[in-house]
DNA sequence: CTCGGGTGGTTTTAATTTGAAACCATCGTG
DNA sequence: CACGATGGTTTCAAATTAAAACCACCCGAG
């Protein structure tokens, strides 16, 4: 973990997200808590990963605090893995990263998942930005600024 | 590349997206790209890193679609790398880890970049998810369905 | 033309990370 | 208490990453 970031020691907001969550296996891990997944032999069943790839996956999702480890759930003396608030608040982005595979790694007639409305089983809308004003837009229509200068 | 993903030959709609992007650099990369940098020394440079593993990545981002070369901008013989419509299609993804950073590796008294709306130098709201309805959906209210079985 | 610096890489080699498998401690049930 | 299941850690080989050296080409100055 913690590839250096070696020209400028402060990363940017793109950047230290990456530090914690930048590797194929850890999102996945996140999805699968998110499905309901929470102990051990469950997640290294879903994603057929080494013990000890998931052993360190999940040190560091708790050293970063996206996980924390709960007592038990059904009585017994095992721990379970849950979602923190900061683990849970990657949900945004598991989904634009579902909706931008289905749009480019799918073939039209290819069937996938669907993320569907809990409560009616329609599919979701299709994540949008949108300014103050409330118009949707895109990259060209952005633009990052430089925190205020003092 | 490709990691072989054990226990199951097809990829579901969030891990066939790592396969393309599910590195540190990539995403950077790519954001360095919608930042408006289009040759190899600016990415180099911007990124800071070994021009090796830049030359690899962006042979990667080149062989999934994500970018693609033009022969000129200056009139040089030199090529550049701009995004394709499929890279283009990761700004959601970019703007939500930016939304996710920034909420939880900032202090709240730090100082970070803002994306801001070209028209009027504003922020940008916040990535919603929406049900058909319109309600705004969060991961409780959602739920992944199947293929409809044939 | 040819010298020299900037650009855009590749090659080589070492260090780090990953992964598979074996090992081991604890839990929980008969 | 025995024994299988759970939840890891350790060991070691293989793959990946990174740093640095090297190299080819473009291009402007002389």
């Amino acid at each position: 973990m913690a590839k250096r970031v070696s020209h400028r020691d402060s990363m940017c907001g793109v950047a230290r997200p990456l530090d914690a969550i930048g590797d194929w296996w850890s999102l996945l891990i996140v999805r699968d808590a998110f499905d309901g997944l929470r102990r051990f032999g469950e997640f290294q069943k879903s994603l057929g990963l080494a013990k000890n790839i998931l052993s360190a996956r999940l040190r560091n999702l708790l050293a970063h605090g996206i996980m924390e480890t709960v007592p038990a759930a059904d009585g017994s003396a095992y721990q379970e893995y849950v979602l923190t608030e900061k683990g849970r608040g990657l949900f945004p982005l598991l989904v634009a990263l579902r909706q931008w595979g289905e749009d480019f790694f799918f073939e039209p007639d290819e069937a996938h998942v669907l993320l569907v409305d809990r409560k009616n089983g329609l599919p979701v809308r299709r994540l949008e930005l949108r300014a103050q004003d409330g118009r949707v837009v895109g990259a060209e229509d952005t633009m990052v600024r430089l925190p205020s200068a003092s």
